[in-house]
DNA sequence: TATGAATGAGTTTTCATTCAT
DNA sequence: TATGAATGAAAACTCATTCAT
């Protein structure tokens, strides 16, 4: 039987999902996390291994949302053209909810050396998967064009999260249409 | 007489450029800046008031070193059209140089919350020098033009940053050139 | 089953009892608390949320030990006057005992500015306990008697201290007993 | 020729009374006297051989400035009774213009220890003093006399210093007269 | 599974003092 | 006389982790 609202390990995954996206890994502490998820301390060594573990677990469960988000507005629309419309609206529609702060990987990637090899990989990995979707959606297009829709979804996140304004997803969105 | 290498001031700094570049602001404590900077714990706040200041003084000289490197790179080219590429040529030696570690103006980003005004702004007023940079060697072309090549070319700066490798610079170079 | 000795969180409150008291609180470091206390730093803090905290409870503890010693002798007596006299020999036996270091409460006063109005406060309380206690000895004499008796008795604490002598307190002593 | 204003050695006395008598020694730090002062560190040292030292030309020229006031009140009345009279009207003044910091010799003392003789010579001296004082205007009354008007008047000091309040200068001005 | 206690090493910042000019 | 630079030691506090129960 779950628990009511969630159990320990879960509740510790999402406030280290708000305060390591929202404020960043390094300056989060152990104790906030705790606090925060209302748990005591050991309780997470029991859970996760390691502050790094649960920065993998976060980075991971962010992965899956993510993407399962991505795709339900994609999935909203029929043709390419379309669904990649749809993608940045997406992304428009995480900048409000998440007040711009850009993306959960990249961030991460900020604050990781080449030391953090794990992480590394599952940030790459995020990123690979998302080239492949939208190159999937775009599977009659030449690879030319599947890799500058990407560069412009990324420059989208990333600059929408700088200047805090929409206006690089809106800017984006059209160029990509333009090119399709 | 000047001193022989250089003072404790232009030493720190140039300790902390190396460290929050490479291993970012929160992963880099201020022991490690003095011991590496060879000075003195108590020096550091006599030349710069917090660890915050000495941020900001990095960002700064390093807006101007970046600058100065990207128009030592257009400078080389005449026609507008060669300057993009030259500029992006600029982003493929700074990797080269630098190790795939990116914008050190957006790698800070993303340690950045809202609360901390002062660092915002020296980052998104390095970005807008930039865009403006890119906007004057443009000066004959549409905004939209503009905008486009300025989102690719800071696509090309994270995307080679995240995969460790040249091909998004390349790329982004050949679409930017396909759009003069 | 019980601690040998005493543990962490009463070690560290008796060590800040003796260095607060005899040394002074800026003047006493956490590091010489923790040391002398025999813990960890970081346990200092799992048990006082700060310095002040400390501080605090120092307070707090001091003023029920104090009153109740205080009892101690003039539960000896009988008669409001004996009672009186009584509670001179306790300040007495405490110049003895504590070289003279005078009142802990008006020792930290002196350190203490409107800013901390919690010290404040606590130190305001033990004294208008006092008063209150004196004032119950001496329930049938005029207020006006039972002030002058309470400022002799503060005077001789304040001025023992001062004189490294016991001379203020059986002068009050005396000057008490003529008014009742 | 004197400055116009002051000499960097008197201001800098002049910014430790205050620091020193309104937070007290230890919680000053040099730092904030040179700030406050403006001057340069090492012109500290260069009139002060420590920070103690300081502290010792602070209690002295506070010695001479308290007492001179102390006079000037006194000097206004004619017989002993009014110029004890006119003493307790001298703390009543000072409690308003000093917003019940109380003491300086007290607080100091407070932070003292038997280490630091010199600074206890000091505030010993100034209270021998201030007794003295005392003791001639009332050089037709017996010892015991003189004393319960000294210690009524520490009292009284330190009692307004605690509640922040008059009543205890003007309870005791009553009780002195009563003796006289 | 869960936790409160405990810790050594670390954090940023300030201390009082001295030095070179 | 005056000062900005420099410093070792210490300040209060937090770090991520482990242990005993």
């Amino acid at each position: 039987m779950k628990k009511k609202i969630s159990d320990p390990k879960q509740r510790l995954l999402d406030t280290a999902t708000d305060l390591f996206y929202n404020q960043g890994y390094h300056a989060t502490g152990i104790n906030q996390v705790i606090q925060e998820a209302g748990v005591a301390r050991a309780s997470l060594y029991l859970h996760y291994e390691s502050k790094e573990t649960l920065l993998l677990a976060f980075l991971q469960q962010r992965h899956t949302d993510w993407m399962a988000g991505l795709k339900r507005f994609t999935d909203t629309a029929a043709k390419p053209k379309e669904k990649i419309q749809a993608a940045f609206d997406f992304l428009s529609d995480n900048n409000e909810k998440e007040h711009f702060r850009g993306c959960a990987f990249l961030n991460i990637l900020s604050e990781t050396t080449d030391r953090d090899a794990e992480v590394l990989t599952v940030i790459q990995d995020h990123k690979k998967d998302l080239r492949a979707f939208l190159g999937d959606i775009l599977h009659k297009e030449k690879q030319a064009v599947k890799d500058h829709v990407y560069l412009l979804f990324e420059s989208a996140i990333v600059e929408s999260q700088l200047y805090r304004n929409q206006w690089p997803v809106q800017e984006a969105k059209k160029m990509a249409a333009g090119l399709l």
